[in-house]
DNA sequence: ACCCGGCTGTTGACAGCGTCAACTATTGTC
DNA sequence: GACAATAGTTGACGCTGTCAACAGCCGGGT
């Protein structure tokens, strides 16, 4: 057997797992995912990977920062707006369409009970980065004051509640499922966001 | 070895497997069951559930046809009001309490891809049930004119995401793992309750 | 020049899982 | 009494995550 080109592959095994679990949740979603899977595809023995992460959750805990850097950044780019109402309601598209682009990810990013949240902090750092982009246009809507921050906060929880549930609804083709009259896939997300909408900012 | 006392549990085998499985989920939750740990608690063999059912999305299948009835005997249990807009924020409650009370079993309903749905007609039939008490009250609110149905829909997907999406940001304690300043526990839920009033029936 | 310890990766084992196949015991029917 | 159906058992297979022991490489210290 030929000696292994060592330089084949400058990016070390660790950061090829992360892309190959990715690729493969990406397709098959996660429960049907295997470290075995992984080391297979990487052509490399089932142990391998172990060199690099304790066990599957590490492996896991980092495939989902990758997805919520991913998912900030997708957020940030949005079509930006003057008003922060018209911008917030860029950013619930913005929101669908990720959730369109990558039903697995999402779900795995929302769906999932995540690995020990205690033991990856540098994980909830870049989950509470894609919350902040919230906070940040709610503090465009209600200002900057610190009495503000507590509401700010309960109106992001709302958003977000609302917006996740949606698109769970939207996910597992309730319409069919439930038989409603409406086509859910787009109304629904329409009419949360006005909802939405209509009651942020508003006398209170 | 004695004889197997045959009428010990007149209920059989397939109704045991069930309630063993709800059991073992509301304390283990589902990710942690196994068929053959529930044969084990019943004291059989591996094999026996396979006898009544044919594989373990069917058994799950049946044990989520149950917790979808509790739940909706348990909103159907609430404090009712003559006005539709205080029993639907009672209905909420209720959802809300469900929710605190068996958080496994509401993950397992509603956080878990569903085993292939097509192929469960009646655990569709019990999940309707339960969405039905939703539209009941929101007919009380819009009225039952045909030309409502559409919005009456969506209002109650509207509602139902907002409730789903809140209960699951309590469950996964993120007031603490994004460290938000609110405690999140009673007052955001209480806050999204206040926001789906607000927005539900109103000049539109 | 030599050895040695630390990475990185391999091989082999183990238990637990879902599931298939073959077997046995029990029971109701002709 | 024979027989077929039904319920449960036993054993196997391949899959999984993980543990333990081993092999090659590479840099540093002597």
């Amino acid at each position: 057997m030929p000696k292994k080109i060592k330089t084949a592959e400058p990016v070390d095994l660790k950061e090829a797992c992360i892309q190959v679990a990715r690729d493969f949740i990406a397709e098959h979603g996660i429960e049907n995912l295997s470290l075995r899977e992984v080391a297979r595809r990487l052509g490399v023995s089932h142990q391998a990977p172990y060199r690099h992460y304790p066990n599957r959750d590490h492996l896991l805990a980092e495939v989902l920062r990758r997805c919520f850097q991913g998912f900030a950044a997708h957020l940030d780019a949005r079509h930006r707006f003057d008003d922060p109402k018209a911008d917030l309601q860029s950013m619930g598209r913005q929101y669908l369409s990720y959730a369109a682009q990558h039903p697995l990810e999402y779900r795995l990013m929302f769906n999932i009970p995540w690995p020990q949240a205690a033991e990856h902090p540098s994980l909830l750092e870049d989950a509470r980065h894609a919350f902040d982009l919230l906070l940040g246009v709610l503090r465009r809507i209600h200002g900057t004051h610190a009495s503000k921050r507590a509401l700010i906060e309960l109106d992001a929880l709302y958003i977000w509640s609302s917006m996740h549930g949606v698109v769970g609804i939207m996910q597992c083709n309730l319409t069919d499922r439930l038989e409603l009259s409406v086509q859910v896939t787009d109304q629904a997300a329409q009419h949360v966001m006005l909802m939405i909408l209509g009651s942020i900012g508003e006398k209170r």
